[in-house]
DNA sequence: ATTATTATTACGTTATGCGATATATCGTAT
DNA sequence: ATACGATATATCGCATAACGTAATAATAAT
């Protein structure tokens, strides 16, 4: 399952694509932004584990850094792979909530 | 990966409650509405796994029918938990797409 | 007859979630 | 200063189960 109880958005990749939209950041930050951005707390297996495979799918790179931090940002693959998904999710729940006010 | 390429939004749970918000349907029904909904076409493993998933966790409901055909609904909690996931996801998609034209 | 509908089943892949572990850094009390 | 607990930061290993693909089957429609 993707989603955890099924009543909450929690794609790891698209939460920390989102997450690194708003600008670089190290594993753990991106832990905190993303808890207030959507709730959800990801653990350390599931955050670098994410990471590691958008890296690899370039959708995501990492920085240079100078302490034991990892940062990572966002690569133009990455910012128009997010920008597409965000689009049409928009759309999936718009037409989903106008559906369920019409039941 | 519950994103094939990471550059839609393709999961097969909240896909199905939001066509079965729509309206009562049968698992081949689903396959077309999701398709026109969100440009997905559902496997059949795909989509049989998931409604046999959901119906277990009491989200969706098998009807009554004559023929082969095996209708399903949505149930009150499941009407609520997909309410809850696009109001959810609505909001993160706001945000990330916001995040995104600032860059 | 041939195609489209409709569903079931089996199987392999792999993302996910959880937990354990490790180290460095910071704050605070002694 | 020192020591100690708490926080920050990341890695690794493993079990589960969702997902995707494909093969199969049977009914209905053209």
């Amino acid at each position: 399952m993707s989603i955890a109880d099924l009543d909450r958005f929690a794609d790891p990749s698209v939460l920390i694509l989102a997450s690194l939209a708003g600008g670089d950041k190290h594993g753990y930050a991106m832990m905190e932004d993303i808890e207030e951005l959507s709730g959800v707390r990801l653990g350390p297996g599931t955050l670098y584990g994410a990471l590691a495979r958008l890296e690899k799918r370039g959708l995501i790179r990492s920085l240079e850094s100078d302490d034991r931090r990892r940062p990572y940002g966002l690569t133009p693959g990455g910012a128009a792979a997010l920008k597409e998904y965000l689009t049409g999710v928009n759309k999936i729940a718009a037409v989903g909530l106008q559906r369920l006010v019409s039941i």
